[in-house]
DNA sequence: GCGATGTGTGAGCATGTAATCATATATCTG
DNA sequence: CAGATATATGATTACATGCTCACACATCGC
């Protein structure tokens, strides 16, 4: 951001653009809205979401399923963690992890339908 | 990818690990699905199918509503493009854009749907 | 045809990200 | 308590990404 410089397209169509913005979502809605999309916009996060669709896991199941290793399905659960889409239950040395709501499931589908109906 | 390693964590419940296994989406799916996610996880990603979601837009019109560059607005465009969420419409100079069919609207509700929900 | 306008795109740069490796923390077993 | 096991996490590295800048291409008005 070197200054803090105005659009000089021209416009077309001004109210257009008048109407557009006004039912424009604002940024933070935006900002929020991308970091829940980007929480799904890695393939090891979907696998661990749709394994995590069916039953509860700990890490060490979560990372056989997978085919990865134990360290890198960690820190993908953090992430999952830190944007709410999972959460845990400590059961010994044991971490199990679920889907947060039921919201990210439908998130999920809604995805699937999207790529399957094309 | 050194080499090709299987995950050498302990099974903890080995009859959990095959059925996750054998509901877990298949690899192309995860990537198709995470790349349908991706589209939508930035913020002015998210606020190009937002204008969009209203009423059609040209590159220039949009560039304006988003008080952003033209280039980089076209550059955002392309990818969207590319991921098949919006489609274009040539008229003269201009191109106007839409997004590409009712999914894609639903998608971004949903993640409406569970950023206001929390 | 010529200049102006609207859009698309490659190069370059700054930043973000996902895996690995090493290691820390916590809990169990004996 | 000592060693083993389950998980978390900081550092590092290779790669992806989003913007700007410069410019190419297409279309319009003259």
């Amino acid at each position: 951001m070197s200054k803090e410089e105005r659009c000089e397209v021209t416009y077309i169509d001004e109210d257009r653009v008048r109407e557009a913005s006004a039912r424009l979502v604002d940024g933070l809605a935006a900002t929020r809205l991308a970091e829940t999309f980007k929480a799904l916009s890695d393939p090891t996060r979907v696998r661990i979401i749709s394994a995590l669709s069916h039953t509860e896991l700990c890490v060490c199941d979560l990372a056989a399923t997978l085919g990865m290793s134990q360290s890198a399905v960690s820190h993908q659960l953090r992430t999952l963690r830190q944007l709410r889409l999972v959460k845990n239950r400590k059961e010994g040395r044991q971490v199990y992890y679920t889907l947060d709501d039921d919201h990210i499931y439908e998130l999920f589908r809604c995805g699937l339908d999207h790529v399957n109906h094309d």
